[in-house]
DNA sequence: GCTGTTTAGTGAACGCCGTTTACTTTCGCT
DNA sequence: AGCGAAAGTAAACGGCGTTCACTAAACAGC
């Protein structure tokens, strides 16, 4: 009751309208036709009155892009639990991406939104991915995870095409994971966003109507080149 | 004289300078700044006189997407040509590549513009790549006839990775290219862009502050899979 | 229960945008 | 010289984000 008071209950129910509104335009206009004006109009109000749930539009973006990588990081999280807790580490890596994928392709604008170029007053956004707070951050978290553990079994796959040393000095946080991991993670996850976002982007339209071949070739190449485990850790 | 009446010359030094502007535009605040009314502005004039030239916005955006996939590819050709017309196909590529990557890094906004997601109302520019004459096609052409080469020297890596049945029920037209070299050339592509577009919309922001050698192992990778050659054709 | 304060919401305005329409000027050609 | 096409203007419409002064309602403390 002191926590949550009637005033801030209604509150988050506004915050929270305004939001599925934001999405609703999202899905129907793509990235740049979220409005605040029409967001006021469908909620019977004045645009001014959004300013005291949102300091600027792109305030209200920014929440929405936290909002979607938190929800295909759930659905990847809960496709990765659904192989139960003893599954392995490149099993969980396949149930993601194919996840993720899937997602994608569901909710192509969302998806345009938070993998595709900033949208003009969003930069801060990537920017501030280094916080591991930082909801993309978390997303992609998940997948280097299981990367981690692909290491510590010594079943990683050598980056030999990678000059690790050149890499090394390409990267924001030095040491936090060894160089190899870093490297093979980065090779997969750009191989991966390359399918995905060529995809999405429509910059396959004259080659290809679905990419999931691809995307799976992608997939199969990176399980051959993981060395087995044994059956259980 | 008859061909280039006075009045089509000025026209067309208009029609430049608009599309200068448009560009300038682009280059200083992205795709979304780009206003008919900013360049009627800079040019001393109205915005409805735009539209003895441009039928909407839209429609001068495209040009831009054109202009600039023409300007990629020349540097690309260039580059290319740089090398000798006996140079080995793989040497080719690997130069149009590298040349691709500077281009886009040193012309970001540009870059973003003809690699991202369509901006809205230039959806059908992506839709028109089938067309031969499109200058995206023309950007595509000049990646796919060394992967030919290469196929006909029969130096082309193996896809087997890659579902062939069902990547041919996913193409638009069928037949016109081996699959197996579609398969090759849609997962070399797709691997270059995937690293391309990871830098190019701030993606990578958090792992890599130059995916240089991300590009460079892609490249790498792929050359050394294809199978060496003799000396000269 | 009244009072003072915080909060939510309004209405009008500013400046930006794309686009259309009717009108005027200017240029080129016969 | 005069006619017709082309280029350009002015004004308007509706949309946008954002700000500011103001009102009405809900809350807090006495």
């Amino acid at each position: 009751m002191s926590d949550t008071s009637h005033r801030e209950r209604v509150r988050e129910r506004t915050v929270a309208e305004i939001k599925e509104l934001a999405r609703r335009q999202l899905v129907a206009g793509g990235p740049a036709s979220v409005s605040l004006r029409a967001i006021a109009r469908e909620m019977g109000m004045t645009a001014a009155a959004l300013y005291r749930y949102f300091p600027a539009l792109d305030a209200l973006v920014i929440e929405l892009c936290t909002d979607l990588y938190d929800e295909v990081r759930a659905e990847c999280e809960t496709a990765r639990d659904a192989l139960g807790p003893a599954a392995d580490p490149v099993d969980r890596l396949l149930a993601m991406a194919r996840t993720l994928r899937g997602w994608a392709l569901a909710h192509r604008p969302e998806a345009t939104l938070i993998f595709g170029p900033p949208v003009p007053g969003v930069e801060q956004f990537h920017e501030q991915c280094l916080d591991l707070e930082h909801a993309g951050a978390c997303f992609g978290a998940i997948f280097v995870q299981p990367m981690v553990e692909l290491w510590e079994a010594g079943r990683l796959p050598d980056a030999s095409h990678v000059d690790l040393t050149r890499l090394a000095g390409a990267l924001p946080s030095q040491g936090e994971l060894p160089i190899e991991v870093t490297a093979v993670f980065l090779t997969s996850w750009t191989r991966l966003y390359g399918v995905l976002a060529a995809e999405l982007f429509g910059q396959l339209a004259w080659a290809a109507t679905n990419t999931e071949p691809l995307f799976e070739a992608e997939l199969a190449f990176f399980a051959s080149q993981v060395k087995p485990g044994g059956a259980a850790g």
